[in-house]
DNA sequence: CTGTGTATACTTGTATACAAGTTTGCTATC
DNA sequence: GATAGCAAACTTGTATACAAGTATACACAG
């Protein structure tokens, strides 16, 4: 049974805390596809009342893992290709992210970027996997946080606390595996913090566009 | 003081009502950016209670519309800036779910879309600005169904109802300003009906980017 | 055995109550 | 007059109560 990061919820209401661990239990599969979940149900469950029980199925709904009906609300769960589609949908963003912010001078930002990769890097030696899920996914925050567009940072928010929970599942799953596999995702992050470097739209696009493409290839391996 | 169409209410919760009449207001600026609104407040002015007022306030700030805080919710409104925002992220959405249908065999869709624009001169005739607004929706709802991809489905939901809204408000306005304006957007309609006939990914590529880039420049014109 | 109707248990939507925390504004003191 | 401190009024988050609607299971009639 997993437990989402308690440091992860630092001041987190109920509601929140419910929706952070239901999600986990979805997209780990510990709660299946198909299932029918009740407010009444979660709320014993969790030993809460259904105000916070309520909060969270609507962040789930909202959020695309749950469909609220009448009498339950059906899990729809994550399969190997809705993941697949989460990709879709950050590569979406994170390309017009990139693109938007391309020629600009982002000093600041892409010191944060090395910042977050030097912290990876101490995360692999300490084995924190937990660590290291949260700052692969600030990497990719901090950039779209960076283009300054309220509506596709906003798209990004309806998806954030399920990318998140998917790199920690899929981070514990690669340290698992061996030094080689991390190192090479660092690796992959250091080339984009290069080819943000070059301020070069064409170059960006591309980097872009070919770690997509790869993230797509070591989900398949790692995922489930 | 304008009111949301009750035809659209069917069978909502009350929820979600307030959300669409608070959208509405948000949007159309009745509510301005930076007003400071409490479920209480809102609860008194509807003359209901707390809970379905928190259903709605969070459904709004699940749009971006307002800001959930401790004390009380920031309304953050919809300049002309988030309107032309609005239009970036339709086209994301839009132009991977036309890209990604193609090449397909849609003669379903296309008929569906001929009758939607048919209903759309039947509106004009009546003058009646709600339901040509809501045909508009429709047709570009149908094509993104059609793409039958749940994520980004997902983020056209987050979307939809925004989309919706703003279109009745501009649709009103296109409406005062005379027949031709009307049938110009009933024929940029056409043309993305002939672009997806043509089943030629460059050409629906192409015009799905005039559409777009043209819907900037008359949003200029009719937004507030 | 099959089909129908009803009673029951369970569901959400809404209303209300309470607790904990924040803001505001007044008062008392310097 | 200015400032510190306190009290009151507001806020949300959570718990609980009630009503209306839905599915289910069981009994009964054919």
């Amino acid at each position: 049974m997993r437990q989402y990061p308690k440091a992860w919820l630092q001041g987190a209401s109920f509601g929140e805390s419910i929706a952070c661990q239901l999600r986990l239990q979805i997209i780990d599969g510990t709660i299946k596809a198909g299932e029918v979940i009740s407010e009444n149900k979660v709320a014993a469950d969790f030993g809460m009342s259904r105000s916070p029980v309520r909060d969270a199925l609507k962040t789930l709904s909202n959020e695309g893992l749950i469909r609220l009906e009448r009498m339950g609300a059906i899990v729809l769960g994550m399969s190997l290709g809705d993941v697949e589609e989460l990709y879709d949908v950050r590569y979406l963003i994170e390309s017009f992210a990139q693109q938007r912010i391309a020629g600009e001078d982002n000093a600041k930002l892409l010191a944060l970027l090395r910042q977050t990769i030097d912290k990876m890097e101490l995360a692999v030696k300490h084995q924190d996997a937990e660590t290291f899920s949260y700052l692969d996914f600030s990497f990719h925050e901090a950039i779209v946080k960076e283009a300054k567009h309220r509506r596709v940072q906003h798209l990004w928010n309806s998806i954030r606390q399920i990318v998140l929970t998917v790199m920690l599942i899929t981070t514990e799953e690669v340290f698992s595996e061996g030094e080689a596999r991390i190192l090479s995702v660092i690796d992959k992050h250091r080339t984009i913090l290069r080819a943000l470097e070059t301020r070069d739209v064409g170059v960006i696009g591309q980097v872009v566009r070919e770690y997509f493409a790869d993230s797509r290839v070591t989900l398949h391996i790692s995922f489930q």
